[in-house]
DNA sequence: CGTCCATTTGACCAAGCTCAACCGCCGTGG
DNA sequence: CCACGGCGGTTGAGCTTGGTCAAATGGACG
């Protein structure tokens, strides 16, 4: 089995973050998926209320996971970089709870939910890191709920700008303090909880600030610090606790 | 061994509403705690950025986990009910994350979060059921997210309501339509996004136009199809998937 | 070159916040 | 037994953040 294709399958990589993973183990990982999808710009990959029974690992591209009310507007529930898990309830529920759509071009590894069944058998030790990092998920919900029912819109937009550019540099090292922000600034108010005209004027004042520097989508942050003074962000997703794992 | 204490055990209680638990699955849940802690109501069972390596089943009571800004201001993350598992973010972090208080005088009974990896060595299915749950969690985060982010006052005090009155449907199905709040005003304000004045204008708007009724902290919702309706609740916790367990 | 979509900007509006006062209840201590 | 203090709830007046509506700009692409 090629080594080179191995390392690249985007859930080993992931997962190798943060414990060794032995060779059985990543074969194991390797064995979950079998399919590559690859989806447009624009297009959903799965639809609220459908059925489905698999959830996908982001290889390349960034994807948002999303729910629209009864009156029409939209809140934008997560943001998805390379290596993340998405549509993960599948595991609870047969119909999908969120549209997940693609931010950028992307290309997805669908994970049937069926093939965790022997991962959980034969690979508690995997099995119990990715309960680690559902919970870990859950705590990046916490910190989005502090964003939203308690600060205004500029620090919720520093805190977006932030938790974007960490997980980018996990991923890319270099660069750490630029992104490039697929997002289109009604995506911005939908995962806010603002409108895209608030936002607009936010950014603007925040560049006039110097807090941030925009050319197209090129953002640059001359100054992480203050902007994670103002927001209150906390670093979460770098490293979890693994001690307590078989 | 006491079949009576056995299934007064919270946690096995509430694995066996998602699956029928077997005689062996029930001794590994009960062994692990030992322990039972009451804490009376306004106290703090963990403090944020304190170390803790256990979890909590909440036997009975209500508790809370929240967190500070720096301004002050506090946002509640989640208002717990008894079967409730609380501070699971001791699996992924050494510190603590969120305060967990106690809203009412409540039984907790830890769990060391060493004693899961014989757990998911062990009991496969059971450490499947527990990422279930913390999917499901997670998409109740979602849920509260979308509340804040994209509804107003009336429909998140509303769905606020909802979600208390159907976790208590569970364990009390007799009483289907009312709910004893011990949340104080100031509590649901910070749950919400809100402030304490501007929830208790809500409330009475609510009560004037008869969709709760209010004596003490005794609520009554004549309605609930309307207040679901008005702030599009999902109820989520009723049932999991689990074909896909071990 | 026209169309579509994202961004930008302005004028006005309102949901919810701030500040402040007051009430009612309950527990405590004189 | 009553006075007091504290906490939670209630209500009013005025203000601010962010929303609404509308129109103009500008880039990308067929």
């Amino acid at each position: 089995m090629d080594v080179q294709l191995e390392t690249a399958h985007p859930l080993v990589a992931r997962l190798d973050r943060y414990v060794a993973l032995t060779q059985a183990e990543r074969l194991a990982l390797r064995a979950l998926t079998t399919d590559r999808v690859t989806i447009k710009s624009g297009r959903t990959l799965v639809v609220e209320a459908r059925q489905s029974d698999s959830m996908f690992v982001l290889r390349t591209g960034w994807l948002h996971t999303s729910t629209v009310l009864k009156g029409g507007a939209r809140q934008i529930l997560r943001i998805h970089q390379p290596g993340d898990l998405v549509n993960t309830s599948c595991l609870a529920w047969s119909r999908v709870v969120a549209t997940v759509t693609a931010v950028t071009a992307a290309e997805v590894w669908p994970v049937p939910r069926a093939r965790l069944t022997g991962l959980f058998i034969r690979h508690q030790r995997l099995a119990a890191l990715l309960y680690g990092l559902s919970i870990a998920e859950n705590v990046a919900f916490c910190d989005r709920l502090k964003s939203l029912g308690r600060t205004d819109a500029e620090a919720r937009l520093a805190a977006l700008l932030l938790d974007l550019l960490f997980r980018q540099r996990i991923t890319a090292p270099d660069k750490p303090d630029e992104l490039e922000l697929f997002l289109t600034q009604s995506d911005m108010a939908d995962a806010l909880g603002l409108t895209k005209v608030h936002v607009n004027r936010v950014l603007k004042k925040m560049t006039d600030e110097g807090l941030i520097e925009r050319t197209g989508r090129h953002v640059r942050i001359p100054d992480v610090g203050k902007l994670i003074d103002l927001s209150g962000f906390v670093d979460r997703h770098t490293e979890v606790c693994t001690d307590w794992l078989p």
